[in-house]
Order: structure tokens, then C-alpha cells, then sequence
DNA sequence: GCGTAGTACATAGTAGAGCCAAGTAGCTTC
DNA sequence: GAAGCTACTTGGCTCTACTATGTACTACGC
């Protein structure tokens, strides 16, 4: 069922759609990292808000690995288990750049049109 | 073609994905609109950055109506044309309100993982 | 009369992204 | 040895924006 509240799931969900990229970059951009631990910095940073499941994380990260955004390298861990190592490559760098961007316009059209209810202060 | 910057395109697209109904919630909720009209304000509002397509925006309405968010009737202007009117209804203007709390916490989400490159003490 | 453009709505089909679910595999703790 | 955490993979599903096309009326220019 859930069919009451269905379309808050939904929209929640779809909000996601675009960003996380964007967001993943992001983290990158700042220090490599492996997938695991990329999933728990942004629920650490989002206050528990971002939960990427798996089946989201991963194919993520193999589409920006196909398009050259970023590369990832296995390591092995001194307990024995492999981890897929990304960095953020050169294009990625441009690209994440233009995402911010497209992100930061987005957002303000996003704002002009439907006003939020309190005036979010930016994080200066 | 274009496929070297393909990706933009789809970050725009998906971008708007769970915004739209949004936006067209929140501008019904200041006035009564037929689709065209919503479609040409929308652009107008958000400097031509939203220019929302048909095979977008009216099935977007019909969601809205078969959920019971917005009331359309139809009325005819003096030019001869048919037009559907919609209204946001009591539940739907329930739905605006948890959907800009809703946004307003992902903007700030977003914005707390995803900084600008301009503030990172990030050179290459 | 006819082509073009604008207004106004509808919808079948497609692509893409997030998610569910299940699986593999190593390690630790009980 | 069963459970639970770490760590990654993948097939199938749903939902949404878009493309493309169609209908239908009005207005303008030729």
C-alpha cells in the first residue's frame, strides 16, 4: 500500500535524480575515496538526509568511470578486503565546475518561482 | 550529435525531475491558470530558464488532478479556443507546503556537501 | 485559397536514474 | 557456525522528462 503518501516518496526521490553526481564529484573532488566510504561521508555531512543504497551508488559510479570523469584504481585493505579507489580526473574537475554552476542557477530559478517558506540563509 | 557535452543535458533534464509539480503547484497556488499559460509564465518568471515542453507539462497536470492536488474545469475564451482551467485544492495546498519544506532542506543538503569551487582551498 | 505561425491540449514511445532485491566474499564476534 | 558488518555487483522495476506527432482553432500575408 503507502499509496496515501506515495507522492511525497516519489518526490523525494526524484529530487535526487541530477544531483548525485554532482555530489559524488564533489566528495571526490576533496579526496579519493571508495565507495563505501563515499555513501557514509555524505550521510555524515547531510546529517543523516543522503543515503545512497547501493544500487544507486555503484552504477554512479561506473557511469562516471565510463565517461572519464573519474578513475578508480582496487587496493587491498590490511583486514584483506579490496576497495575500489576513485580520484577526480581533469575533465571531471571541468565538468564538476559546470555542474556547480548548473546547480547554482537551477536552484535560484527554482527559488524565484516557488518561494520557500523560510528564507534559508546561505552557509557563508 | 553533440554527444562530447551530452551530460549537461541530461544533469539539466534530470534536475528538474520532482521540481516540476512544484512549481506548477506553486504558481497555481497564486492564481488560477489554464496549461499554456502556466507553461508561458514559468519561462517568463525564471528568465527563459524553464521552458517547460507539452509532453511534459500536461501529463504533469493530469497527475496533479488524478491525485487530487489540483481542480481543472474547462471554460471557453472569446477567440473560440477551449481552455482547462486548474485550482490548487485544500490538499494540494497541504502537499505545496511539505514539498517547499522539502526542498529547502535538500537545497541545504545539497549546498552542505556540494560547496562552490570558489570557496575550496582546492589548486590543483 | 493556402501556407505559416501562434494558441491550446493530448498521448504513444523512449531514455535515463534511483531503488529493490539478491548475490558474492572477506572479516569479526558470539 | 551463525550473525553482522564491510565492500562491491547486477537484473529488473518504477517513475519522470522529453521527443514526436496529432488535433483544432485563429490570424496574417501572399
Amino acid at each position: 500500500m503507502t499509496t496515501a503518501i506515495h507522492g511525497l516518496d516519489v518526490y523525494r526521490r526524484e529530487l535526487l535524480k541530477g544531483s548525485t553526481e554532482t555530489l559524488i564529484l564533489s566528495l571526490l573532488a576533496e579526496q579519493e575515496m571508495y565507495g563505501y566510504q563515499l555513501a557514509k561521508e555524505m550521510e555524515r555531512r547531510s546529517g543523516g538526509y543522503f543515503h545512497l543504497k547501493e544500487g544507486t551508488l555503484y552504477p554512479a559510479l561506473h557511469r562516471l568511470e565510463r565517461d572519464g570523469l573519474i578513475e578508480g584504481h582496487w587496493e587491498l585493505s590490511e583486514t584483506g578486503q579490496s576497495r575500489r579507489y576513485y580520484h577526480v580526473s581533469a575533465r571531471g574537475m571541468d565538468r564538476l565546475e559546470a555542474m556547480l554552476a548548473e546547480w547554482s542557477t537551477f536552484s535560484d530559478a527554482v527559488n524565484r518561482i516557488a518561494r520557500p517558506v523560510s528564507m534559508s540563509a546561505y552557509v557563508a
